[in-house]
DNA sequence: GTCTATAGGTAGATAGAC
DNA sequence: GTCTATCTACCTATAGAC
């Protein structure tokens, strides 16, 4: 299959600024992955700020879709928590090193960075799950608690696993594969977590 | 009072490595902020390097320091997630910059760095409470959970909300002075919400 | 201990041949 | 479009005066 040299350096760079981050990634080392030189680089990209951009605007994108697709679904409560853990694990297992990658930029970057991302059209919204929360509380459903805050627990959950990798790791003394198949059973052990902490007894 | 070089190159290299991380941060941004001159960081601490382990280190065992006090408590389980859940957030909120430039730099690092600072005698160490949950599983006190994973949820939920915080605040326009009270509220909300997700109907 | 000046190396970006 | 060669700027680290 042929891979059109923007693709190529396109692939190069996300490995490199997403293990590396954007002041430790060398122009050089992504020519090299991509098997051109430097300044092929500056021709499809004029800077390395653009073409890193390129990069996080996409992980960000992605990161945003997951997200808002089952947020917005119309479906029961604890059916919507499921489905978010498991979809949402799933996505991040297929990108672990998206989360540290995106987290980590935005809190170099400064608030300004954040402003402009958050002002996009593709852009992390958990507004209709926090209402529904909000009316399952006041219509007595589940326990009360903050829906904010219960937004924040499931988003917790999911996410922090894959940004504590390699200290969790090296703190259990957990393989690879052992790792994998952890977060493999977190997709269900989360789901029920969150679900018996806020049903009513 | 008189504050000695030593420790004014440790404040001013404090600030400037937490927030813009190893690459990016500049032996000339430290040497500012400390009042002093470059040649001086060097005469103290020979290298960038030495410099930035020594940050690196103090971190490392405040945060770890801080885990392993509650985890080997001697005392009943909920007592201790109690405990565990306002300690730690207290320590976050005294130093909120902390886990991001911590789980920043071990996903960068690579493998070796992790490694090595695993080794160490100050050292994150959840087993004894890891050990106290299975405990409780087998006598039937709580319900079957995964240790393991109930450990990882107490410390997703305690840090992830100081990793996320400039996309959650900018998802969920919140003030710098609102996310601080939030921070307040979670130390109630979050013990709450773990142990009503283990306790036995 | 503290400063100034500078060496030495490296990285991003450009120029120009093919 | 793709390459090589080079410019320019900056950053870490050192040398040496005070």
């Amino acid at each position: 299959m042929e891979q059109s040299t923007e693709e190529k350096i396109l692939e190069a760079a996300r490995e490199v600024f997403m293990t590396k981050g954007f002041a430790a990634a060398r122009m050089q080392e992504i020519a090299d992955r991509a098997g051109i030189n430097k300044g092929l680089l500056h021709y499809y990209y004029r800077s390395k700020n653009k073409l890193f951009r390129a990069v996080f605007d996409e992980a960000f994108a992605k990161f945003s879709a997951g997200i808002n697709q089952v947020f917005e679904a119309d479906i029961p409560l604890f059916d919507k928590i499921e489905q978010f853990v498991d979809r949402y694990i799933s996505l991040l297992m297929r990108n672990p090193a998206m989360p540290a990658f995106v987290i980590s930029e935005l809190n170099q970057k400064g608030e300004a960075f954040a402003q402009e991302l958050l002002s996009r059209q593709t852009r992390p919204n958990p507004l209709p799950l926090v209402m529904q929360v909000q009316q399952e509380v006041t219509a007595g459903n589940i326990n009360p608690v903050n829906p904010v805050g219960l937004v924040l627990n499931l988003l917790s959950l999911c996410v922090f696993p894959f940004l504590a990798r390699p200290m969790f790791q090296g703190m259990m003394q957990v393989s690879n594969e052992m790792y994998d198949e952890l977060m493999q059973q977190r997709k269900q052990e989360v789901a029920e977590f969150v679900i018996s902490a806020i049903r009513k007894p």
